[in-house]
RNA sequence: GCUCCGGUAGUAUAGUCCGGCCAAGUAUACUGGCCUCUCGAGCCAGGGACCCGGGUUCAAAUCCCGGCCGGAGCACCA
């Protein structure tokens, strides 16, 4: 089995990308085959160079390891052989109706007269499309059916000129084949014998066979799957773009956003983005999956190696006394070896004020991994008075920092589409303190915020939220 | 508009091809309880679904017909 994933070097790769890499890869290897990582760069329009390589990487992020990696560009050469093959067949032919007619003419099912022309006159003008004619003044087009209730088959184009230089080729050439052309050849090509695609190419299935067999190539297996939606979210490359235009989003790895670069900024490990696609399946259905499907299986990933740290978000003063002790040391995680920091105890400690609201003059509660409190006075400059160590597991319990905390600020993203709207508003900004043990974490370190959830830190003064 | 493809709990899925073991399994979410130095994890319990209508059959989530709803395609993009 030899399956394929043909991405556009035109954007970087989000979860929908992941879905098909993912599901090809699985497929290969369940049959001891092979996965191509094939570069669909047929329109120089919007191939960018800087793409391929990002793609590359973030499939190396995924986990997902292709046995080959090639180009469409490089066997432009072998499509134009197929190219002619099928003019000298008569199955095709260059039309120089002017673009509008050639849209007019599909809709109401019109055969034009370069439909009729013969093949010496198509070879002649298909190499007059490599010199004399310029962009929309001539196509080759494939001899479908102009009357078929199918119009993917309505003598679709299979090459234009475009006169742009292409990110690998240059200017080597300017006459470029379609995605409908360059994709059944390749992938019978290439060995592939399962290719597998997003729905809304079905309706081309017929297309693709079609000419496969015109050219006498052979047949791969054509299988289609659902596009994958996430609630609250945008894939939509276009979208995205506009969204970065309108200065909504800042960019590609905006954390808002579903792009493989996002999610491994918020603390996603590619583990649980491949289980997740993997509980999805590979189904026709339409559905639209919430985040809560994927971050429970990154919570189970991440739980076990995460450091548990205290960050207060809207700190108030608490004066603390009668404390014993200079320093305490706390534990980074309740049940695994994670090793432990000592945390000095000042004078004065930070609370949410929040938390204090909550509590009555006199009310007894405990500071996580300091001890029992009461609540002496809680006007002014608050103050608490320790009462011991024994736990008690009736008492309520919070989470503080001390003098020495640093200020820090989360980045929590929203939905970014809410009620079919786009929410400008979704990416909150919640400062606070930290503990100093901050510092002897890395940039990259997944931490637990106690009672606030899971994070990864992006500077030591900066993290970006993932899930509770 | 035309054509194609879908429709199982709030969400995502298993089961549909090859009808019976499905008075429908699982995950997640929710609710309650236990546990816990976190609002995290873990454990236990609970409610919750076969789009509708016909037909075939001893038997239908599964096969057939009709309808309804949703999505996609109709480019010199992929």
């Amino acid at each position: 089995m030899i399956t394929r994933f043909p991405p556009e070097p035109s954007g970087y790769l989000h979860i929908g990308h992941a879905k098909a890499a993912i599901i090809d890869e699985e497929y290969a290897k369940m049959y001891n085959g092979k996965f191509i990582l094939r570069f669909d760069d047929t329109n120089p329009e919007k191939a960018k160079l800087e793409f391929y390589e990002a793609i590359k990487e973030d499939l190396n992020w995924l986990g997902v390891k292709p046995q080959i990696i090639e180009n469409t560009s490089d066997d432009i050469e072998k499509l134009y052989d197929y190219a002619r093959k099928l003019i000298e067949k008569g199955l095709a032919y260059v039309c120089i109706c002017k673009p509008e007619t050639i849209k007019s003419n599909r809709i109401k099912g019109i055969e034009c007269n370069c439909r009729a022309s013969k093949v010496e006159d198509n070879l002649e003008k298909w190499e007059k499309m490599f010199k004399v004619f310029s962009k929309n003044e001539a196509i080759l087009r494939f001899k479908g059916d102009m009357k078929s209730l199918n119009t993917a088959m309505r003598d679709p184009t299979l090459f234009r000129i475009l006169d742009i230089p292409h990110p690998l080729k240059g200017y080597k050439y300017r006459v470029w084949p379609t995605y409908d052309f360059a994709t059944p050849i390749k992938d019978s090509l290439d060995g592939v014998t399962h290719a597998l695609r997003t729905k809304e190419y079905e309706l081309r299935d017929e297309l693709y066979f079609s000419i496969l067999r015109a050219l006498g190539l052979r047949e791969p297996i054509l299988l289609e799957f659902s596009r994958l939606e996430m609630k609250g979210s945008i894939l939509s490359k276009r979208k995205i773009r506009e969204l970065i235009q309108q200065g909504i989003i800042e960019s590609w790895d905006d954390p808002r956003l579903a792009t493989l670069r996002a999610l491994r900024r918020r603390g996603y490990f590619p583990e649980a983005i491949r289980e997740f696609i993997l509980s999805i399946g590979v189904s026709k259905v339409e559905s639209e999956p919430t985040w809560d499907l994927i971050n429970s299986i990154n919570r189970r990933i991440i739980d076990a190696k995460a450091k548990r740290l205290f960050f207060v978000s809207n700190p108030i003063k608490v004066k603390l006394e009668s404390f014993p002790k200079e320093r305490i040391s706390v534990n980074y995680h309740p049940d695994r070896d994670l090793g432990k920091r000592e945390i000095k105890i000042t004078q004065n400690l930070f609370f949410e004020i929040e938390d204090l609201e909550k509590f009555n003059l006199d009310d007894k509660f405990r500071l996580m991994g300091l001890g029992n409190v009461r609540l002496i006075q809680k006007e002014d400059l608050p103050i608490v008075k320790f009462e011991g160590f024994e736990l008690d597991h009736r008492l309520k319990k919070i989470h503080w920092v001390n003098e020495d905390s640093l200020p820090f600020e989360v980045f929590v993203p929203l939905n970014l589409v809410q009620d079919g709207e786009i929410n400008r508003d979704s990416l909150k900004v919640i400062r606070g303190k930290v503990e100093d043990s901050i510092k002897k974490l890395n940039v990259g370190e997944i931490v637990q915020f106690v009672r606030f959830g899971f994070c990864r830190i992006e500077a030591n003064n900066k993290a970006i939220f993932a899930h509770k």
